[in-house]
DNA sequence: CCATACTGACTGATCGATCAGTCAGCTACG
DNA sequence: CGTAGCTGACTGATCGATCAGTCAGTATGG
């Protein structure tokens, strides 16, 4: 129940060291079995470290999962913010493509980094925005809030028949579609027989792009519908 | 791994009897908790029969799952059905804006039926579709697949426009901007200062049809401008 | 010499599952 | 009618396994 008081963890963690490889673990085993289903001892063990390391690192479960939250979701969200800011230099030429493309690319980069089938991150970062949980809806909250509000921002600048309402509602549904992305549960590819491929990135992508920015687009013309 | 061979459960449920007092238990306490959160002392509890009794009946932890789940689903898509069905008696009136309500209306409609505050079985809905857990992905595409082949067909009855390829992602993406009304988070209250509110169903829903409509028609678009 | 990094051995709690056994109700037979 | 035989529903007690977390103690490098 704290309420707003909540920092950002961002500990500065070396490469290479046994904090990263516990981090790798625990990203691998969190991705595969969510927070309840995955075990310490697991992540432990994949990281070649003694339990006991993991709590005198992290002292419990739960700093774990944060941690290694805060770690990706600092490297994808830098990587939209400057993307982001690259396009407002000439906001005059920005199309709404592009702002999409920010909103996306970073994320699928470095979300399938680890893990054998490429879910790595993504996966986490699925549960954690679309649970009900309290300790993912504050995860959420610190860690993507922030550059949420920036995109939204963004958004009403470089459509400015598009409400401000309506430009949160944009972004929650783009970040909904964004999630058939990132869940890579290969159901597209069954459901159409092998056509649509969830784990080809790049042509789902250009679809998803196509898709967002005609939803967006839906939602100004509606409201324009609604003023005359 | 065991492929195809799989089949639909779906044994009759005398309401008001004790099985439908440990599903409906267990509806809320995995809907809170998710599968591995979740414990069996925990439904039975809330239930107010024994522990033993949930093993009597569904032998294992998985089978109450998917018992509970096969419920509800049968339920959600049945509605969804009918509603489908009954626009495609009358093909040449159909707007695609019918089509999506099918979609969407019946699944919120009988999801936030039990539990306190609404959340229910939507919130494992939203799970299990984003899930790439095994027994989650075989619950989709059990309970699941055979629906959304219905609405792809429908979608390309209707839009003739629209191959088939596009509208498979059309239906995926479409399911992922209902995972954001299924979910319920608050977040959208949070991003907006109250103007979104995720809890008020039926604004959320005519945003959300603007939009899902507004994204296929995009993608209709699109494969013109390739065929020119 | 001392702090930091690290470990093996351990704890109490809780997990899903199993067990023998109770009990109400039904059937069959004398 | 009555009672023996049986069944399905249900329970309390308890199983071994596994959980997150603790702690005393060791190794190591500046």
């Amino acid at each position: 129940m704290g309420g707003a008081a909540a920092e950002v963890i961002e500990p500065e963690i070396p490469a290479g060291s046994r904090i990263a490889a516990i981090l790798d673990a625990a990203e691998i085993v969190f991705a595969r079995s969510g927070f309840a289903g995955a075990s310490v001892r697991e992540i432990a063990e994949r990281a070649g470290v003694a339990q006991a390391l993991i709590h005198y690192h992290f002292k419990t479960k739960e700093n774990l999962f944060e941690a290694m939250t805060a770690r990706r979701s600092g490297e994808i969200n830098n990587a939209r913010a400057a993307m982001l800011d690259e396009l407002l230099v000439n906001p005059d030429t920005v199309e709404l493509e592009h702002v999409v493309e920010a909103l996306f690319r970073p994320t699928i980069e470095v979300g399938h980094s680890l893990a054998e089938d490429g879910g790595g991150f993504s996966r986490i970062l699925v549960s954690v925005a679309n649970s009900s949980d309290e300790r993912d809806k504050r995860l959420a909250e610190i860690y993507y809030d922030p550059i949420a509000h920036k995109f939204i921002d963004a958004l009403c600048r470089i459509e400015p028949g598009l409400t401000r309402k309506d430009a949160v509602w944009a972004y929650m549904f783009s970040i909904g579609v964004g999630m058939t992305m990132m869940a890579r549960t290969g159901r597209s590819t069954r459901l159409s027989a092998g056509e649509c491929d969830d784990s080809d990135i790049e042509d789902m992508l250009s679809e998803i792009v196509i898709y967002v920015c005609g939803g967006i687009r839906a939602l100004i013309g509606n409201q324009e519908r609604n003023i005359q």
